[in-house]
RNA sequence: GGGCGAUUAGCUCAGUUGGUUAGAGCGCAUCAUUGACGUUGAUGAGGUCACUGGUUCGAAUCCAGUAUCGCCCACCA
């Protein structure tokens, strides 16, 4: 053996060695239960971050584990086409490279290339993921837009179609004029901004009185088709029902009285823009108003704003002041903090606006949703994040599905081209012709990402077909991601799963945390704080990069990287080396410990290496993976390093004593190297090939009793 | 406005049914070294476990409150 552990030459080796065994396949046995993971599957036109190696390093840990127990272990790998971040990604090529937009290539011609694109990327995603020791089964790898996937997309939309749960509204919906779509609630984020409150004097007709509205965005005035005030509010009493005239504009709007005015804000009087604001909206549909867009889906003023048609948002609300304040109109304005929507992927502001766009009807499927979890048969790791599942499914609205792209899921929708009010869902472009009598066209959507991936736990297996994959496979064991998307994802698999196929998609959710860097910053681009954990792999090996990753958190609390932690585990994964080094010199062809004379010493060495076992193997029960390691790291360098290997030296140059210790360590070693295999899959059976696999076995032992 | 989390060594963090001298990594100090491994070993410095009160034979751990930081959710324009 080498002096040192020498992972760049090994590691590639091994990890063919596993894929080629057919261990990473698990072999369908009816009287085992099955242990299963679905892989959370990464973007497949982006190299893997430091998150995915946090993930793939929980996730082959539970999975090596429950491998190594004898159970019929499955981790299913996949990529997912992320439409809006692919689309987005792919157009900013496209404008640099070639100048071009995707209007220039046409919707076939983009999507062809785009896919072309990200299938070749995706194997970079996959070759890393090798790299970082992931023992998924290939043989099953799926794809979200895999012909098989669209096919249960498109039943289980058919499916929710037909029993009322897909329908189609116009409504306000958040736009992001970046992205050029319309996204869910979810997908906006929040942040508080400075801004300023301005009070305008809105005049009554034929008075020279007026009220007062406070707005933080006076640009869509300009759409505004009433004042709304509390029917309580004394103030306002006498002028209920009465007519203002618009400022700039001139249009005759009325004064409603409705309760979703706060008396106590502003000044109680509030400005209705239906077409722009989510509660105006509202307030309109019940006061039957019309809802001019004023803001059009590229954040610039529509015809609909007269003067100032074609001027941005932010350029028309400045001219908007200064005109209101030549008149005179303008009572005061103050520093105001308020939250401004932002685009999760883009970070644009977005634009609340109508838009006509396909929602699914929640609340049904957050019932049982609810209920799963409510009733422990889903159960989350940490605990704490069970609350926040159950408050945000309490209080789910309805989920808009459609996004105005072109990289994703079509919807199956086709409308009758003489006549576009009928429509109907269908396979392909014959069945609907079939259907409707006639040429038929599409529906331009695409599906939110989300909607496939929905159905991932299930649609990897082979639903809705009765596969043998699905029936033994399905439910899943334990969905292992982040606890950012819980709503995005988690909260999307349990209500489809249920719904699609009457049983929870996984019993546990573990929730792992955010990794951040050594100055508590989240990892990002923008802040230029990107570690690629292939470099970490190259640089210390994947081991190293793995007890990095591990060491030292617990679940659902972010955790950070360190390069100089993970070099401390790269000094790990050689101490393993040279143990077993030592070891193989010292005491080759060790007998059994059942043939041989134990010391006492030797007897307190075992009793105290059972308590190791036991002890990991309750942690790795419990989902305690920090734990575990840490245990098994303190034990095998401090414990059988430093005092064992140590204290047994003498023993091993002496003939009377020898085959006892030499059988002592080795046997020690040996069930070290098996629990420390999920952790360190690659030092370990490096090891394990040099000193106890005579042809070429594989790490297969059963875990330690 | 609600909810949640954090506060432990110079730094980043573990410490999951309350139990002897509170741990890891990095950093620091002293010493050792042709020895499985210097990617090492030994020894050591460094902690009022945020604060206050309570429960208990016993609290970093359980309870109540306070403070600071952070996160999530929410249609106050």
């Amino acid at each position: 053996m080498e002096n040192k552990f020498n992972f760049k030459e090994l590691e590639g080796k091994i990890y063919r060695a596993w894929e080629k065994s057919g261990v990473l396949t698990p072999k369908i046995d009816k009287d085992k239960q099955p242990y299963v993971i679905t892989m959370p599957p990464p973007n497949a036109y982006d190299r893997l971050h430091i998150g995915h190696a946090l993930f793939v390093t929980l996730e082959d840990i539970m999975i090596r584990y429950h491998r190594l127990k004898g159970e019929p272990t499955l981790w299913l790998p996949g990529a997912d086409h992320a439409g809006i971040a692919s689309q987005v990604f792919f157009e900013k090529i496209l404008k640099k490279e070639e100048n071009k937009t995707r209007y220039d290539l046409g919707r076939e011609e983009f999507i062809k290339r785009l896919r072309k694109f990200v299938l070749e990327k995706r194997k970079i995603v996959e070759d890393q993921l090798r790299r970082l020791g992931a023992s998924c089964d290939w043989t099953r790898n799926k794809f979200t837009l895999d012909p098989d996937v669209s096919e249960a997309v498109y039943h289980t939309f058919k499916k929710m179609y037909d029993e009322g749960l897909i329908y189609q509204g116009e409504r306000i919906v958040n736009w992001c004029p970046r992205c050029n779509t319309g996204l869910s609630d979810l997908e906006v984020a929040y942040q508080e901004t400075e801004g300023q409150l301005t009070y305008i004097k809105y005049p009554l007709q034929n008075s020279d009185e007026f009220i007062t509205v406070a707005t933080t965005r006076p640009e869509t005035m300009l759409g505004d088709t009433a004042v709304a005030v509390n029917s309580k509010d004394k103030r306002y009493k006498n002028l209920i029902g009465k007519t203002l005239i618009l400022p700039l504009v001139g249009r005759e709007i009325p004064i409603v009285a409705d309760d979703a005015v706060d008396p106590k804000f502003g000044t109680g009087a509030v400005k209705v823009t239906p077409a722009h604001d989510p509660t105006d909206f509202e307030i309109g549909e019940r006061h039957k108003l019309d809802a001019p867009i004023v803001v059009g889906q590229d954040a610039k003023m529509t015809n609909r704003a007269g003067k100032y048609a074609g001027l941005k948002v932010l350029d028309a609300r400045k001219k908007i002041l200064e005109d209101l304040n030549k008149s005179g109109l303008i009572e005061k304005q103050i520093k105001y903090e308020h939250r401004v929507g932002h685009c999760d992927r883009c970070k644009e502001v977005v634009e609340p606006l109508i838009s006509k766009q396909w929602f699914v009807k929640i609340e049904s499927l957050a019932k049982p949703a609810l209920e799963a979890v409510k009733s422990g048969k889903i159960k989350f790791i940490p605990k704490r994040f069970k609350k926040v599942y159950l408050n945000w499914m309490e209080n789910i609205r309805d989920w808009n599905i459609s996004r105005q792209l072109w990289w994703g899921h079509r919807i199956p929708i086709y409308y009758l081209k003489s006549d576009k009010t009928k429509f109907a869902v269908a396979k392909n472009t014959d069945d609907a012709q079939k259907e409707l009598g006639g040429e038929v066209v599409q529906e331009n959507d695409t599906l939110d990402t989300w909607f496939s991936s929905g159905l991932w736990p299930f649609t990897t297996l082979g639903w809705p077909r009765e596969t043998q994959d699905f029936k033994y496979f399905y439910p899943t064991t334990v969905m292992e991601t982040g606890y950012e998307i819980i709503f995005f994802w988690v909260a999307r698999m349990i209500m489809l799963g249920l719904y699609c196929t009457g049983e929870v998609p996984f019993e546990l959710v573990y929730l792992n945390g955010i990794v951040r860097d050594k100055n508590n910053q989240k990892i990002s681009k923008s802040k230029g704080n990107v570690i690629d954990p292939i470099d970490m792999v190259e640089k210390y090996g994947a081991d190293a990069l793995r007890m990095g990753m591990m060491m030292g958190t617990a679940p659902g609390s972010d955790t950070h990287v360190d390069e100089n932690k993970i070099r401390a585990y790269r000094n790990f994964a050689n101490k393993i080396w040279n143990a077993a080094r030592f070891i193989s010199m010292k005491a080759p062809g060790a007998k059994s410990i059942n043939n041989v004379n134990l010391s006492t010493a030797d007897t307190k060495m075992l009793k105290e290496f059972k308590e190791i076992i036991k002890k990991v193997t309750r942690e790795m029960d419990k989902y305690e993976i920090g734990q575990a390691g840490d245990t098994l790291y303190q034990y095998f360098w401090h414990r059988f390093c430093d005092e064992c290997i140590e204290n047994t030296k003498p023993r091993l140059e002496d003939a009377k004593a020898s085959d006892a210790a030499g059988a002592v360590l080795n046997h020690i070693l040996k069930n070290s190297l098996i629990m420390l295999h999920p952790f360190v899959p690659f030092v370990t059976e490096a090891v394990w090939q040099e000193l106890y696999s005579s042809s070429g076995q594989l790490i297969t032992q059963a875990w330690p009793q």
